[in-house]
DNA sequence: ACAAAAGTGTTTTCGGTACACCCATGT
DNA sequence: ACATGGGTGTACCGAAAACACTTTTGT
């Protein structure tokens, strides 16, 4: 059998790329869903998708749908799984894959955002989305709690100058529980990832918080030194 | 637009599932691997795979491979992640979803794996497969060094009734360190997750050791308790 | 009797957790 | 002067790690 022959027997099947896109803003974890404007299920909630073209790969398809909506590339995405059931999808047999990312939700572009009927909505006022996204997004929290404690992947959510408070409180949404101060300071200072800067931030308080950043290069020391990060 | 030309305009892709299949068996961690009698690619070494029908989930055709090729069915299988880049496969733009099982050696029929050219190589002795399938390989060596530890999908690799000397063999072979053999029970003990049968294996002593069961309810319980199962 | 694997406790160490007060500054 | 959030150190506890000898029994 030639090879031609060997794959043209083989059905083939509708690809779509589905993004959990999650944003931390006034002190909240946030998911950028969306109004679809068009049909099928016009006016319905869902997460933002799209369909896989010939000459992306899945990973750029993900990534091309998340700069449709949010203007935003170079982002922080990872799969999640992949949702493959014959009839997730009430208009056609469509196997997607869903990607969760992790934006700075102040850089993303809002107006084009609310052109694509995009709003962000806090975990608790999620309504019943379209076909089995509701699953995905729950997965989604389970893995982002997973990959969190091990990956220091909350910086993506945060702003690049951050104070510990901020750092702090992410991780208190995230898990869905208050940490304590001295202790969170020891443990993320002790690590040694961050990069103290000589600002300021006095927003929130008279006296006013260190800012840091993240430094990658810090981040790849502890992992040649065998170390894991973990909050 | 409608619904029928909403989807009507968009690519299909063909869509494969490939397995990657660990065993466990004497004292070694293993992968079932077959050499190609198809072309393309004849002879070429290559991890199990087939493609997604119309009428099947991606989960169940990667059930459906394994079964194809080891007779089992019912076996612990979860998704790897999505191979998608445009150029993986010479032969065709193919969308992969890699599974990893954990499959019970002993319990596989031999002779129909042998029909389809399929091997049990130790990890050390892995060529260069097709493709992506090495760094698939890789990369679910990863995921099962991850999920080991937290979940108790070691059972899954050994048959029904074990000592306990093998449990810790296979950890130790998973993790790649020896592990101390009074602190291991301890551990493993304490979980209560197993059954301890009054039959002893004496194959491997003269004294004979104890064999255990892995109890699903146990386990259910330790979970109820807010408890995790840790190695 | 001896070889070969099974089985068993205690001590030490280290990291995690709990916890309360002073500091700097804008108003 | 006071209100507000920022910043700091120590004591305790429990889990993990290190560690060596006795038991059983087939040959």
């Amino acid at each position: 059998m030639s090879a031609a022959s060997f794959y043209a027997k083989v059905p083939k099947h509708l690809v779509a790329v589905d993004c959990i896109i999650f944003g931390f803003d006034e002190g909240r974890l946030k998911l950028l869903l969306i109004q679809r404007k068009v049909a099928p299920m016009a006016g319905e909630w869902s997460l933002v998708g799209g369909f896989v073209q010939e000459a992306e790969s899945t990973d750029e398809a993900a990534a091309r749908v998340l700069e449709h909506t949010t203007g935003l590339n170079n982002i922080y995405m990872d799969q999640l799984r992949c949702y493959g059931d014959v009839a997730r999808d009430a208009g056609a047999r469509v196997i997607s894959m869903a990607y969760y990312a992790l934006i700075r939700i102040n850089e993303h572009d809002r107006p084009l955002a609310q052109e694509h009927g995009a709003h962000w909505l806090e975990l608790h006022e999620i309504p019943t989305l379209i076909f089995d996204h509701n699953r995905m997004i729950a997965d989604a929290l389970k893995q982002l709690r997973n990959n969190a404690q091990f990956h220091p992947i909350g910086f993506e959510l945060l702003p690049e100058k951050f104070t510990l408070s901020q750092l702090r409180s992410l991780y208190e949404e995230i898990y869905q529980k208050t940490l304590d101060k001295r202790n969170f300071r020891k443990k993320i200072l002790a690590l040694d990832v961050m990069e103290k800067l000589e600002e300021k931030d006095k927003t929130s308080s008279k006296k006013g918080a260190h800012l840091y950043r993240f430094d990658a290069q810090k981040y790849e020391a502890l992992q040649r030194k065998g170390l894991v990060f973990e909050i």
